[in-house]
DNA sequence: TCCTAATGTAAAGCTAACTTTACGTAAAGG
DNA sequence: CCTTTACGTAAAGTTAGCTTTACATTAGGA
């Protein structure tokens, strides 16, 4: 699934490393998520979204998937 | 994760086997979701909120989770 | 009274999300 | 050069989402 957390990432100077620790994932799981590898849990989505202050919406590209 | 699917479900007038045929997974998924004993997938989540017209934010309530 | 519809539990199995560890590479600074 | 930082891959293991099947319970209608 498409998403622009490397982008939001970019945005706030965080490395892939500073995001996991601020979700609470390994960094394993930030890489696999932005390279779009597999979908991360509704509540990982959820945190994600409230980190960059947006909604889960805004932060995943649903359209192109089944 | 408590949600409100089985109020906008009953709303809508469906059985939890319409509601499965609806968003393609197993009744038992949903009861499951229902009853909060698992929390669903990103994609499901999303199809339930697109079905119901409403935000994934609106459907699910994750202020009480850690 | 009986049948069906709707909801629920239980259990076994598969797959995807996530972890941990280890290693490779490229860029930047001393 | 050498080291550090950031990003990336790979592989093995655990857990949670989801499936399928089977059966129990309750309520309503013929």
């Amino acid at each position: 699934m498409e998403n622009v957390i490397k982008e939001k990432r970019a945005i706030k100077g965080w490395t892939q490393d500073d995001l996991a620790e601020l979700v609470d994932v390994s960094r394993q799981t930030i890489i696999s998520i932005e390279k779009g590898r597999y979908n991360p849990s509704l509540l990982l989505a959820y945190r994600l979204a409230k980190l960059f202050d947006c909604t889960i919406e805004e932060l995943f590209n649903f359209e192109e998937e089944a």
